[in-house]
This record gives C-alpha cells, structure tokens and sequence, in this order.
DNA sequence: CTCGGTGCAAACGTTTTGCAGAGCA
DNA sequence: TGCTCTGCAAAACGTTTGCACCGAG
C-alpha cells in the first residue's frame, strides 16, 4: 500500500464519521463540513472515506438507501434501519461463529464473515403510525 | 396499488430471474433475453423488476458489487458471495426468531424481519488460491 | 524536490423517468 | 375506449477519475 501522509481533510472527515450518532453517507460529510472548508470538494470526501475504510479505521455499510453509509465503530456489531423514516442504529450481539461453520457446511465457501442486518421501525415512526 | 395487467415481458423477465441459478442482476436479465426479444429495452427490465418486488413475487437483494441482483426463490434465506469472483449462492438457515426479539430489546426497534449475509471464496477460488 | 493530497469537472455505471405510441381487457 | 405496458432517450443518482496545482516531509 502506499505510504499515507497526515492530511487534515482525512482526519475530519474520520472524525465525522467517528463522532456521528447516526451513519452518515459522503454527501452527508460533505455538506457538515462544507460551512467550515468552502473549499472542500466531493471527490475528496469520497477519496478519504476510501482510504480510511481500507486502513481498516472505519467501515462501509450496506443501507435500504441507495447511498452507502460510513460507520466509526470498529467493533463487530449489527445494525437496524427504520423502513419507514431510514434512521439507522447500532446493534450489539454476540458474535454467533455457529452461523459461519453452518454456512460452511452447506455452501463449501470458506466464510470470512457474516452480517446481520435488521429492518423494522424505529420508536419515533412506531408513535407517529400509532396517533395517525 | 395499481392493478396490474398480464404481461409477456413482465413474464419472461420473471422466467429468467426464477430460473437462473446464480441470481442476475438487470443487466443481466436484459442481456439474456435481448437475442430473443430484439425490442426489449432496459428500462422495461428495470420496470418489471420493479414491479415483481413489489408484488412479492422475487426479492432485491445487495451485493458486494454495485449492481443489484434478484431473487426468484422467496422462501427465506441467506446469501453467501465470494468476495473473490463475485459469485453468490443459497444458503437456509432456520430464521432466529430470537434474534429479532434481541434486536428489538436493544433497539427499541419493532424488528420486521433480519437479513444474514455471508462473504466468503467459494471453492473454485479456494482451488485456484491453493495453486498460486 | 518529491510525492501524496486537493479541487474541479468530466465521466462512469446503474437506475429512474417523461413521453408518445402500442395493445390488452 | 381506457388504462397499462412498452421502447426510446434523456436525466438522475451516487461514485470514481484525470488533471493540474498545492503543500507537507
């Protein structure tokens, strides 16, 4: 891999993913950080988020969205996303090795990893369904 | 919703998703029925697609690759992909209920359904990893 | 001075959509 | 006849990339 040097467009855009409460996606740290670095383009969200998801300091997650989102937390965790509103929350359960070997057994694939993703609706849209 | 009519492309689209055992993604679809139906076009794939999702009657699924793949067999289950070659296959599981009521007791989430999704090499890429 | 980082804009691949015409019920 | 389905092409959308310049080491 290349040699990376210190850039201060790289560790803000870590630190907005890192200190966001929910997933952001590249056009969501883009425009957080677009008042303060006017400057700022795109392209350099996008690159930045590249890299840091491959040194391995934040992850790429899947969404019911068409735009991918960005997680800071490292630990292994699931996550569950509101099909009504698309807020989406960390989930913490165990990690089940079981689940990988029983793949194993019936695919012949050499399981690195598994993800659970969970759909349903959040508590807010669960009262806004209920007083409708 | 809208009440739908018979249709041959809605049809055979259906067909093809069904019917292949690695499932295609839209383009793929388009690219397998083309030869035989010369006028089809890719937004009619795209439609239809849509369409049968929203009737129940094949799945969306997400890959590791950019384009959208499709299920034909709704009974639930897992995927595996080969983050090698790309491939994707079956895998059944027993759904966990529990997992959904653990997920709801963190989230607060009414959990609707979980998705487990494996990434693995599958065993021609295992073969030709061995030979390297 | 070298090489990575950046802004900008163009390009990319996938998917959606507006429109006018075709065709089933 | 009415309404859905279709083909076509353009556009939308998220993302990537080529380029020239900037700036840290």
């Amino acid at each position: 891999m290349v040699v990376r040097r210190q850039s201060k467009m790289r560790q803000v855009v870590y630190d907005t993913v890192v200190e966001h409460p929910v997933h952001p996606t590249a056009e969501y740290v883009y425009e957080k950080l677009k008042p303060q670095y006017p400057s700022l383009s795109l392209g350099t969200v996008y690159r930045n988020l590249g890299v840091l998801v491959e040194q391995g300091l934040i992850r790429k997650i899947e969404s019911l969205d068409a735009a991918d989102r960005f997680d800071g937390n490292m630990e292994p965790h699931s996550h569950v996303q509101c099909s009504v509103c698309g807020s989406l929350q960390d989930i913490f359960l165990s990690y089940d090795k079981g689940l990988d070997a029983a793949a194993n057994r019936e695919s012949g694939y050499a399981i690195t990893e598994h993800n659970i993703s969970f759909v349903g609706i959040c508590p807010d849209c669960q009262r806004t369904q209920a007083s409708d």
